[in-house]
DNA sequence: GTCTATACACAGATAGAC
DNA sequence: GTCTATCTGTGTATAGAC
């Protein structure tokens, strides 16, 4: 599976997300023409992106975010009620897409060997399209109060679950030999996430999201297939 | 080297590191007298890293800080001459220390092998007696200006320098085979990074930083060492 | 050295015209 | 649906008594 395959199957503008958002929630918006409402959020949606990514959504000011996205502070307040509720929108309306998209793409049949592939580069992939709202979850959702905060959480207990799942498996067929199991699926989550969070360092390196991957994946089968062939263990 | 053994070598207190600072800063200060000065120092710097955990620094407000640090308003003042320096002033300090630890610590002479488990363990004994601080630099000097920015890029650079150039001599000596240094030290970088972003991961599963090293280096090592004999690398 | 009281700017949020 | 003008609270920072 190459970055241009999977980016070519999902489809993750921020358009996309905001339409499906609006669909599902339209009671509760009330600006009733869907074009309109989709065009306003998307541009809500990729300036708060932005100015959080540039200085932070606690020190963006909803001038900022008026100047950045082109609308009234008036209008803005249309599309939520406040600061609070903006934040916990992009969080949920993100978070669905993630869980939806990588419960579609990590596979179902396929040989385990291929299975745990899939996994770290449908991750890794999704997170290089959706680079801003990834780094946005990891920045910004930590200080949340206990209801959004625990979203939080369970979303990155689940990403981990996709992985551990994968590897119980294929040490039950005997395919992996590994130890420790939660241990490795934190491992490979936090390389994972090193991708979006020191994006600034991998394009400086020229390093493709690919080339990360296949790095990535390389150093977790060298140890859970050969494990019983390193050397000795630390005392 | 045991986690014990390390934090009974290093003293990283906050009261230490703050002495430290006032002593080469002396001429800066209004407070002249070195005990007060010393004492409020750390109750502002502890102060500061809690809130920050807890709600952010930008959200953290100097009424908060005020209350936490059990010091008034005017108080704070005549320690620092605005929030912004406050912030520079942790960097500042908690950087220093980190490197000259760093440094000390990590080994001159010795086999190459083990001069690395060294380096990973003394990277992640120390984030784990300074966890407050290294959270802080992570989470609060991404937003700053150019000149505080550069600081802390920098330092990133720095510890992943340690790494390698370690694996560089090895590979120079063939004890180790890795065919892409600067990534392997972005990974290692990566994993000694979570432990301290997901402290409340491992402290709820019950695991050790020194079984969080053990792994890591086990991982590393497996690759390294036995790449020739590793499986047919994904396409 | 430390406090309380206060200045001043800017934040989030809303009202009401168009 | 969208704008401008405005309200009110809270933030950083300082002045001046003790």
């Amino acid at each position: 599976m190459t970055f241009k395959d999977f980016s070519k199957r999902v489809m993750v503008t921020v358009e996309d997300l905001c339409r499906d958002f609006y669909r599902e929630n339209r009671s509760q918006f009330r600006i009733k023409k869907e074009d309109t409402a989709v065009k306003n959020l998307a541009a809500i949606v990729n300036a708060t992106l932005k100015l959080s990514f540039k200085k932070g959504f606690d020190a963006m000011s909803l001038r900022d975010l008026s100047g950045q996205s082109g609308l009234s502070m008036g209008a803005l307040y249309t599309y939520f009620s406040s600061k609070d509720e903006l934040l916990g929108m992009i969080q949920r309306q993100g978070q669905i897409a993630v869980e939806r998209i990588l419960t579609e793409y990590i596979g179902s049949g396929k040989e385990i060997r291929e299975k745990l592939r899939d996994a770290i580069r449908a991750h890794l992939y999704l997170s290089e399209m959706m680079k801003g709202w990834f780094y946005f979850f990891f920045m910004e959702t930590k200080n949340l109060n206990e209801k959004y905060r625990n979203i939080s959480v369970k979303s990155e207990l689940m990403t981990e679950r996709f992985i551990t799942d994968i590897l119980e498996e294929g040490v039950k067929s005997g395919t992996f030999v590994l130890d420790n199991v939660p241990l490795m699926g934190s491992i490979i989550k936090a390389m994972m996430q090193d991708w979006y969070l020191k994006q600034w360092k991998y394009a400086q390196r020229n390093i493709s999201v690919e080339e990360y991957a296949k790095f990535v994946i390389r150093v977790v089968e060298s140890y859970i297939i050969n494990n019983q062939q390193a050397g000795s263990a630390p005392q």
